[in-house]
DNA sequence: TAAAAAATATGACTAACGGTCATAATATAA
DNA sequence: TTATATTATGACCGTTAGTCATATTTTTTA
C-alpha cells in the first residue's frame, strides 16, 4: 500500500508546514498577539484546515516546544564527552544551556511558557505523562550526575536523582532571571554574565567531591 | 474638608473590596477561567464599575501580586534576627520562602505569573520601574548577604549584589520546580523536601566563607 | 473512463469575553 | 429646591478561538 504511506508522509509534511508558519507568526508577535487567521494566512491555508491537524492554538505552540526540547537535547549530547569527568560534563551542560538561551531565545521562551502554565497543559496530558520517560534534558542530566558520582568528581551524599533535579531547577531559575529581569540587572549594575559566573562558582564548590580537584 | 477625605477612604475601601472579590474568583478558578462578569458579581457591582477602579483585568491581578509581595516581605523581616550571622539569616530566608510557597500557594502562583509574562507587564511600567527601589524581597535579601560578607560568614569573592541575585534566582527556580513538576517528582520518587534539603546543602557549601563554621 | 465514495479544504458563522459608553442614580454644593 | 459633580449601570462593541455545513480534490470501484 504505497498510497496510504505517501498520504501519511504528506500529512506529516503539512503538519510541519503549519508548525513552521505558526513559528514565524508566534516568534514575531508573541503567542497572545497572534491570531489563528494570521497563522492560516502564513501557511496559505484556511483557518478550518488548521483545526484538522491540531486541536487548538495551544497545541501548535506545544509542538514548537517539542522542537525546542529536541534542539536543546541535541546540544546537550554534543556538549558532553567521554573524556571528561562527570563534574566537567555537568558544568559543560550548564554552559550549553546558557548558550541555548542566547542562540534560541524564541524557543527558550516557548519552553518557559509551558513551565508556568501547567494548568492548561492538561490538554496534552497523554503527551506529557510519557514525556519524562522519553528523551528529555533532565533525564539526560541525571545520567551525567551519576557519572560524576561514580567517577568521584561529584559529592556522593545526595542521590543523583535529587542532586540533578536540584541543579536543573536552580539553573532554570537563573536563566529565567537573566532573561526576564533585565530591568533589575540594569538597575543594580549587574551583567547577566556576572550572574552566570557566580552560579558556576557556587555550584563548583557546592557539588564537587571534597578532596578531589 | 472632611468630606473629600471620607470619599477618598471610601474609594480606597471599594478598591480593596474589588480586589478581595477578584481574589476569591481568581484563586478558585484561575485567572484565565475567571471572567470579569464573575468578579463583578462576587463584588456585587456591575462590570462597568470595575473599570472605574482598574484599567484592566490584569491590573487587578497585579494588585493581588502586590499583596503577595507584602506578605512575603513581612515574613522575611520576621524571620531574620540581629543575633544571627548573615549566613544563618540567609538560610533562614530560604526556609521562609519555602514556607510562603506552602502556606500561600495561591499568592505564590500570582507572583510566578508576573515573573513569566513580563511582556504584558509593560502596562504597569511606572509601578514596576519604581518597584525595585522600594521594599522588595530581593533588595532585602541583598542586605542580608552583605551582612554575611561583612561578618565573615559568607564568601567575599563575589559581590553581594551578584551573589544575592544568583541565590534569589536559583531559589525561585527551586520553588517553581517543586510547585509545578509534581509529576516528575512522583515519577522519580523524589520528594519536594528532598529537593529543598539538597538545595540547602549545595548552598551551604557554595556560599559559606571557607575556614569559618 | 465515469461514477461513487472517501478524504481534505473552506470560510461564514457562533459563542465567549474583555472592555466601552451613553444613560441613570446618587451624593454634594449652591 | 435646583444645579452640579460623582459614581454606577448594563446593553453594546470588537476581537478571536473554534465549529460545521458545504465544496473541492483524490482515491476507489466497476
Amino acid at each position: 500500500m504505497g498510497i496510504s504511506e505517501r498520504k501519511e508522509r504528506e500529512k506529516e509534511q503539512r503538519r510541519n508546514d503549519i508548525i513552521d508558519a505558526a513559528e514565524k507568526v508566534f516568534f514575531k508577535k508573541g503567542l497572545n498577539n497572534s491570531t489563528m487567521d494570521e497563522v492560516a494566512e502564513e501557511a496559505e491555508l484556511s483557518k478550518g484546515t488548521l483545526y484538522l491537524y491540531f486541536k487548538s492554538k495551544e497545541e501548535i505552540y506545544f509542538e514548537i516546544k517539542l522542537r525546542a526540547i529536541r534542539i536543546l537535547n541535541g546540544m546537550f549530547i554534543e556538549s558532553i564527552s567521554e573524556n571528561k569527568t562527570g563534574f566537567e560534563n555537568c558544568m559543560e551542560i550548564g554552559k550549553t544551556y546558557v548558550a541555548f538561551l542566547n542562540n534560541y531565545s524564541n524557543y527558550y521562551r516557548v519552553m518557559v511558557y509551558f513551565e508556568n502554565n501547567d494548568c492548561r497543559v492538561c490538554e496534552f496530558k497523554d503527551k506529557c505523562e510519557n514525556f519524562f520517560k522519553e528523551d528529555n534534558p533532565l533525564k539526560f542530566f541525571i545520567q551525567i550526575i551519576n557519572q560524576g558520582i561514580e567517577d568521584g568528581t561529584i559529592r556522593d551524599d545526595i542521590p543523583a536523582n535529587v542532586l540533578a533535579q536540584t541543579l536543573w531547577a536552580q539553573t532554570n531559575g537563573i536563566l529565567q532571571f537573566i532573561s526576564t529581569k533585565q530591568k533589575i540587572l540594569e538597575f543594580t549594575g549587574v551583567k547577566a554574565e556576572d550572574i552566570v559566573y557566580s552560579q558556576y562558582e557556587i555550584i563548583k564548590r557546592g557539588i564537587r567531591n571534597e578532596g578531589k580537584s
